[in-house]
DNA sequence: ATAATCTAACTAACTAGTTAATTAACCAAC
DNA sequence: GTTGGTTAATTAACTAGTTAGTTAGATTAT
């Protein structure tokens, strides 16, 4: 970025990189808050300070801005998750790393989960052209990882022994579903559940939950198949 | 209900009850599906073999259908639940019965946690008119229940000392979780998540993970507060 | 001039909701 | 037991408003 300039932004050849970040800004608040459907191409334009006709000469259609802001969000992710992965300590800590740095992630970005959210439930019949290409460049390589440390940790008796496949969402669940689900909260309780010292006990939470259902605690039976049958 | 005609059901003085059933049931599926926003009447309309002015002269509107879709959803969710907490047993066996029977009804009805998960998405800024009414009528009294059992399982050490209001949540978040991005699922692991076999694997790992994070081991650790710092 | 950036105004398609008419069950009077 | 009015249930066709996407041109740095 260069020189933040107070212009009134007119005419031509102005601020192509700004203009664009504005729009996808703008189109990560909309399609969070709304939806693919509920979104208006005119109130992105709007928010954004950019004439409607930009997100077309910036972007082909809807759908391929909604995928922009996509992969512009898990790509975040991906990145935040994956460092807070690199550190050489036992599986116990990267686990709990993993997790803090999602978590984190998560609450920094208030309007990233609905996002994510949306999108996974985006594909039952005729579903979301985006999935496959999110799934396979960004949850995937974390699945990866996390599921390592998982075997990791069973192998080393550090953890119990639990199916990543069914785990790692689990973690997943948690995490997420808190903000997800801000505005239920926010009637439950009679708080604001955004507020810093709640999220950090929804922090607290999450992390001691995790770490009860994973750890082995002393005195903990050895049973080699995590599941009782249903 | 009474004789199941085969005639055409052309004209008048049908089957009111038939039409306005199908016409809910035809709402359930497009909403989950699409969300409120992306919902057709038309294609509800068409889907319950039905004129779309019908959907208007038992309904208000759209807004209106929706909500009928959701007392109808939440108020058997709710029956189903509290039945499974009627039992005389103690604590651990009441939560095991309550998730069971929370996820069971989830799973036997495959379109419901999309539609629950959005609705509860919605409210953020000038959000649903149903919300209030959900929780108030539906999520608060099954919350209170459960958290009364989790309070006396705590205080007969049966249970580690969680906070409910962090706990349910969580507990909701692992049972609805698998289901509403089974999507993600699909593509992740290449099996059909929704397969009889895969679901009572998840059920299992459900009942497994909140075992393990709620229920005292033995040689477990005592310790007042459930929760680490951020 | 050229080309990249940007805009006001427009259009074509879609979609929630309405209207006015139609059908058949029910009931009362003849 | 037929006639005709009343009313609930249902529909085809329409309307008014919205919304994604386009176009033809304007602006300005190089």
């Amino acid at each position: 970025m260069k020189t933040a300039s107070s212009k009134p932004r007119l005419g031509s050849r102005g601020q192509p990189e700004e203009s664009r970040a504005a729009i996808l800004k703008a189109a990560v608040r909309e399609f969070a808050e709304h939806g693919i459907a509920g979104a208006r191409t005119d109130a992105i334009a709007q928010a954004a300070h950019v004439n409607k006709a930009l997100l077309y000469y910036y972007f082909k259609d809807k759908e391929t801005l909604y995928g922009a802001v996509l992969d512009y969000v898990f790509s975040n992710l991906k990145q935040v998750v994956l460092q807070a992965l690199q550190s050489e300590s036992a599986p116990r800590d990267k686990v709990l790393a993993y997790v803090g740095a999602y978590f984190d992630f998560i609450a920094g970005n208030p309007l990233y989960p609905k996002l994510v959210q949306r999108e996974m439930m985006r594909a039952g019949r005729g579903g979301s052209p985006h999935l496959k290409h999110i799934v396979e460049e960004y949850f995937r390589p974390i699945y990866s990882e996390v599921s390592q440390i998982l075997h990791q940790g069973i192998a080393a008796g550090e953890f119990r022994p639990v199916d990543p496949l069914h785990f790692v969402p689990s973690i997943v669940a948690l995490v997420v579903f808190y903000f997800s689900t801000a505005p239920v909260m926010q009637i439950m309780a009679q708080f604001d559940p955004m507020a810093p010292e709640r999220v950090a006990e929804r922090r607290a939470a999450v992390l001691d939950f995790i770490s009860a259902a994973l750890f082995r605690h002393s005195g903990q039976r050895q049973k080699e198949n995590a599941s009782e049958g249903p």
